[in-house]
DNA sequence: CTAGCTATCTATAATCT
DNA sequence: TAGATTATAGATAGCTA
């Protein structure tokens, strides 16, 4: 008997730009969850701060960090203390960002603790595949999670809308009163990745040199 | 004949902090050429803008960036208007305020409806070990609630984007009005590295979660 | 787009130089 | 401290549903 072969496996690909459309969508996706993923060992393994930024093909804005991008970044910048005279503002604002952290936090603990949920509904639908005979005492439970999760998901969607309302009324409040500029979605650099990276050349058969030069090697 | 081994190859580690000081050193280094690999690998396939900035253990700083660091953070910062005129700040103020309070007031009705989950969950097994036998006829419902789950993961993962994007403009009005960034060189504070994520729950058997959230669903 | 699958490629933990 | 080695763990290209 001739079978068709399953699966061509994992295929070595030129590092490259990639000319396929559709291709590099489905490849940037890929690996964009790859770096993050590796972003967060690294950060749990070392216990490290890290942010990273991505915009993606499609123009839209990715990122990744730990604690949090802005935070991160806010360390980052505030190496070179920006000469800004309203010290006092600043710590007005740094005092009410940890308020939106701590929702965060929140939030991110309940991610948590739903994927440890759907991980046991999983399991469930496993255990009842593997013999329905076996386990179907389990059955009068996940109807009141159903029901429940309606409301949740009601809850949701509400809060979504309330953001996104507030968020309208900040941007436009904002831009009314002071600059002339709205791009949240703007894409005024165009083709601004089709150059080479000037930082890795594929042709060398020098390894890949990086930007992980450390900025502090005993300065102090 | 007796050869002894030469390698015991790659051994499996716990995604949890390495505690061994001088371990967690060499993680580290190789960690990050492997991530700063892989971003550059994104970048060339898929001609993307990256920026990604390490707080290290040694309190030192890395990064990559492509085409650079500051003209990616330029970017992103930039995509949220800089607030500038004090009326009009006030007023974004107010908004923001009331908008954290309306997250606070939800996240409280999850954390309850969550809480209610997990308790379902636990006598859920409970029963399983008790091994009752009624409502097998039920059984299919389960697919549902893990289908829900989905949805309602969905759901929390924009919530989250949603306030990052909230915490991003508030910081970004507070930086970006001031000056350009350009400086990386120096190094100043200490002992941030010290807390573990808590985004991260290692003793948990869910998989990560990870801050990928874009940012361009068209929410404005 | 999201998810799963499999074969294969790549990253890297442990070790040694 | 840093590079080389090796075997294994982990990431992912190409498909499929």
């Amino acid at each position: 008997m001739v079978k068709k072969k399953p699966s061509m496996g994992r295929q070595k690909i030129p590092i490259a730009k990639i000319s396929k459309r559709t291709h590099l969508q489905v490849t940037f996706s890929k690996r964009r969850s790859g770096l993050f993923k590796k972003a967060s060992e690294l950060c749990t393994l070392c216990g490290v701060e890290i942010a990273i930024i991505v915009f993606s093909p499609a123009e839209k804005v990715f990122s990744f960090g730990h604690p949090n991008v802005d935070s991160v970044l806010d360390r980052f910048l505030s190496r070179i203390p920006p000469p800004e005279s309203a010290g006092a503002h600043q710590i007005v604002e740094a005092h009410r960002n940890a308020n939106v952290r701590e929702l965060n936090v929140h939030l991110t603990e309940i991610l948590n603790q739903l994927e440890a949920e759907k991980k046991r509904g999983e399991s469930l639908q496993q255990m009842r595949k593997a013999g329905q005979r076996q386990f179907w005492w389990e059955a009068p439970i996940p109807e009141l999670g159903l029901h429940e999760l309606e409301q949740l998901k009601v809850s949701l969607e509400e809060l979504k809308q309330n953001v996104a309302k507030e968020t309208n009324k900040i941007l436009i409040g904002s831009i009314s009163s002071s600059s002339p500029f709205v791009a949240v979605n703007d894409v005024g650099t165009t083709g601004f990745f089709e150059s080479k990276p000037t930082w890795f050349n594929p042709t060398s058969t020098t390894p890949n040199i990086y930007y992980d030069f450390g900025y502090g090697h005993g300065l102090f």
